[in-house]
DNA sequence: TTAATATATCCCTATATGGCAATATAGCCG
DNA sequence: CGGCTATATTGCCATATAGGGATATATTAA
């Protein structure tokens, strides 16, 4: 998505739209870590993997430190829980009884009893 | 972010970092709706507002239902549960005692204590 | 059939992204 | 200083996105 929507909460989700990205973080979530080091995994090239920081950085989810040439990176989470705390409101849709499809089905159909025309919808699949 | 990483985590991330597609999926929380009501809440064509739906479709997060011409949208939670488990791993980042910045960097300086050179990091901000 | 409503699709623009190679910086070491 | 290492920055390309207007398609209504 695009990643320019000036809203950190966009930010955030955008930067995590990227398994090299999300990669860097489960790493970082073991240690701090520099370029050279993140770089490993991958078959990227060095000015991609720091591209690649940079938006994890100008997401807030990464610091950067200075070690002598090495500029380790480590994990800032605080925007991890902000993305976590939008989707509280939504958890129940997942959880227990409305696991599967069926019961969240079922659980629409009760709330919006309160509607007009009342599309039954997803005649479709 | 780039929407284009065919893996679904990155595809629901990507849905999710745009402000318009997050506020229409709070709205179908609370009910299907159909295109013309997903529009009101915003200062955009219908064209667009439907592109914001393909995306959410392509994504899994939304599922389109038929009522005569209308095509009634209604959440799908399970991409949402993805990338609830996705964090799960770092939820400790942020939680209770490494709440604040201090707590999670002292958290970080004892887990490091196994990496070599001990970059102590973090001289900027 | 024709009109009206609700969406989808097409085409176009401006901008952002991922990726690379080449090059510029920064900071150590001899 | 000169060379070496670690990163950052700078073009450049191909593709994707958000957005809009115009238009096509679907389905109900007259």
């Amino acid at each position: 998505m695009a990643i320019n929507k000036l809203d950190p909460l966009s930010l955030t989700f955008g930067a995590l739209a990227d398994p090299t990205r999300r990669a860097i973080l489960a790493r970082l979530a073991s240690g701090d870590a520099d370029v050279s080091e993140l770089m490993k995994p991958f078959d990227l090239s060095q000015p991609t993997i720091s591209k690649h920081l940079n938006v994890l950085e100008r997401a807030g989810l990464v610091m950067r430190g200075r070690d002598a040439q090495r500029r380790p990176r480590t994990l800032v989470a605080v925007p991890l829980k902000d993305i976590a705390d939008w989707m509280e409101p939504f958890r129940h849709f997942w959880e227990e009884k409305f696991a599967g499809l069926d019961g969240y089905l079922k659980e629409m159909q009760k709330k919006k009893t309160q509607k007009k025309g009342n599309h039954r919808g997803r005649t479709k699949q």
